[in-house]
DNA sequence: GCGATATACCTTGACAGGCGAGGTATCTTG
DNA sequence: CAAGATACCTCGCCTGTCAAGGTATATCGC
């Protein structure tokens, strides 16, 4: 286990969804978005990316399209919806309101 | 889930520890501190808290022993290891990078 | 021209932690 | 004497993570 796998965890939708308030992306600009953002020391495994954007969409909180690039590899693009943006607004509260709990739970004087 | 249960995954054992530091304590006591330094606001489930507990008692962090009431219910006291101690330091400075990490993806102006 | 590397997508199956549901026993209070 | 608090515990399911595997295109060095 990493050293932030577990903590990270349950927080990766929210991640992605303020990624996508931004603008439109996609997968793998996501990722390097986070990469860059955490000063390289941290991005999702593919795996949990991937299946984080199917349930995302299951939820109604993305949606997808294609781009139509010309050369290189082909990229699906993600567009946030409005439940997604209220989704985002609320595990930012939660995450908010967790941290202070943990904070003061783990005793930081 | 609960609003906070993903949240708090993988803080589960540093909570534990960072609890143990203070005094040796036992499960059901342990876990209304945290009710009480939570504002009634959180509590762990006791499948969590006692299944966190065998994995503590299997890694070293923390040994036990059984109280010697005289009235009431027995209790299983548990005491943190010099292991434990140092587990529970790197479970916060763990805690304190995860967070500006997650407070910088988030964006929070 | 060819291997390595980067870009870009995806699925399967195992694993681990959380927890609902169920159990035991003691003491207190109405 | 029933209800609720205290106090312990286990079994088995669920869910998110991720290692491992796969596909295809473009670039860069040799």
């Amino acid at each position: 286990m990493s050293i932030t796998a577990d903590i990270i965890r349950g927080h990766t939708e929210t991640i992605i969804l303020a990624s996508l308030m931004e603008h439109d992306s996609y997968g793998y600009q996501i990722n390097k978005d986070i990469l860059r953002k955490t000063d390289n020391r941290y991005e999702l495994k593919e795996a949990t990316l991937y299946t984080a954007f199917r349930r995302l969409e299951q939820a109604g909180y993305i949606t997808t399209y294609w781009g139509d690039e010309k050369v290189g590899a082909r990229r699906r693009y993600y567009s946030i919806t409005p439940e997604g943006r209220k989704a985002c607004q609320q595990g930012l509260r939660e995450w908010n309101e967790a941290k202070a709990m943990i904070d003061r739970l783990l005793q930081q004087e």
